[in-house]
DNA sequence: GGAGACAGGATTGTCAACAATCTAGCTTTT
DNA sequence: AAAAGCTAGATTGTTGACAATCCTGTCTCC
């Protein structure tokens, strides 16, 4: 269960990065939890400088949350925020599906099946926070394939917020990512129909949305001193 | 001519990035400048530690970009980035358009024509900065009133990185946005064609894109080291 | 004359101590 | 007993000094 392997310490400030990221992602760490400068030292044997920079990085890209003097939190998106998110994503991810549609080939196809079964192995056995790693995954991976590495970066924020959203508002039995909707999607990507993929990742991401129970619920660490001063 | 007022010093770091990003948008800060961290002191009366937190957020918007041991620099835009960027610009604001044509008011469309004119009013008499800087708000200002802070904050970066690009690759006689597609864009609009005014926005990046010159010309400050070893 | 080695100066990167702020628990007061 | 005030400890923010790296000009040697 070490969070890290004996490599090159000190690690790389993106390495540390991405092991944040993925542990949202992963909903190892839930949203509002604190992310104390010392505890994150001790995980990845860091100076409190470098995590002070992950934090910055971190936090440009909303997933985390600095309250000055208080510390950096795992964010907490809000119902505006997550309808926000949504949108993006189906902005981009359109676009991603119509670039994907003509750069894709037999073994990114077959890799990008093989994703889909394996979520959906993985939510039979009950292996909630697998299943949500497969399932996003498997639209990082769309955007690669289109081969834009804007939208990519885009959208890998917009995918871990997703969790932090669904970690908020999500109902536990609803499924989140339906694997059905991925293989029909690979249809019409191998069928070369992309206008076709492109609506049917739109309804997808409409079904996620619409799965969700986004209610304004302040729920979360909620600072009261900034709702009050000021 | 003082790059800052005389106001609360120290200044906050969103401050000074967003003078930053300015500075960029007016080209006044061309591809490839050095951005010494003394000399940033200097200019903002910061300490050495604010701007290296403010060159790490500028850094993950891509609009600097950081040579370790060797500072940060003005981002020189590839021609594959350039057409990265305009690809994801066409992703984002077609949604923009769409949202904002729903959302969009007497108010805000007679903003955005006086906005249109003082644009072409200065491209007349030559002041290309000013004219930039009043296009690039022309496409920002659309984004606020789709009311998407996301794909808000989003655009902003890529405003920026065009401006990078046309300062590399626009030849300087060309007209880069030009103020008649943007009146046609706002007539779409007033008449409630979502539709057309999403199509037109297209052709508007496509156009802007099509006036560059984008050849792979490395060009700008290639660091010959990265190149050959490794 | 040119290639390589070297040294001084400047710039970036890191660290540890210090200052400022916040949190939590305790005491005091009403 | 509840509310307000206070103190100690912990956490975040800042600063300045030091270490490491790089750039530039000069010198030597072939």
């Amino acid at each position: 269960m070490a969070l890290l392997a004996d490599l090159p310490r000190p690690l790389a400030d993106n390495v540390i990065v991405e092991r944040v990221f993925a542990a949202v992602m992963e909903h190892k760490l839930p949203p509002g939890a604190k992310l104390a400068e010392n505890a994150l030292c001790e995980a990845f044997e860091a100076s409190r400088a470098q995590i002070r920079r992950v934090l910055v990085v971190l936090a440009g890209r909303s997933v985390v949350t600095l309250h000055p003097n208080r510390g950096a939190y795992v964010s907490s998106p809000s119902a505006s925020e997550a309808r926000e998110v949504f949108e993006a994503r189906r902005a981009i991810e359109r676009s991603v599906v119509l670039s994907a549609a003509t750069a894709i080939d037999e073994r990114t196809l077959a890799e990008l099946r093989a994703n889909s079964r394996a979520g959906a192995a993985a939510e039979a056995r009950g292996e909630r926070s697998e299943s949500i790693r497969l399932s996003g995954q498997f639209h990082i991976r769309l955007a690669e394939i289109a081969g834009n590495s804007v939208l990519t970066r885009y959208l890998e924020e917009l995918v871990a917020r997703t969790s932090l959203i669904i970690g908020l508002y999500g109902s536990t039995r609803a499924r989140t990512c339906s694997e059905a909707e991925h293989d029909t999607l690979l249809d019409a990507l191998a069928a070369g129909d992309k206008q076709r993929a492109a609506d049917l990742m739109e309804e997808h991401l409409h079904h996620i949305e619409e799965a969700l129970d986004v209610r304004d619920t302040p729920a979360e660490p909620v600072d009261i001193r900034q709702i009050l001063q000021a």
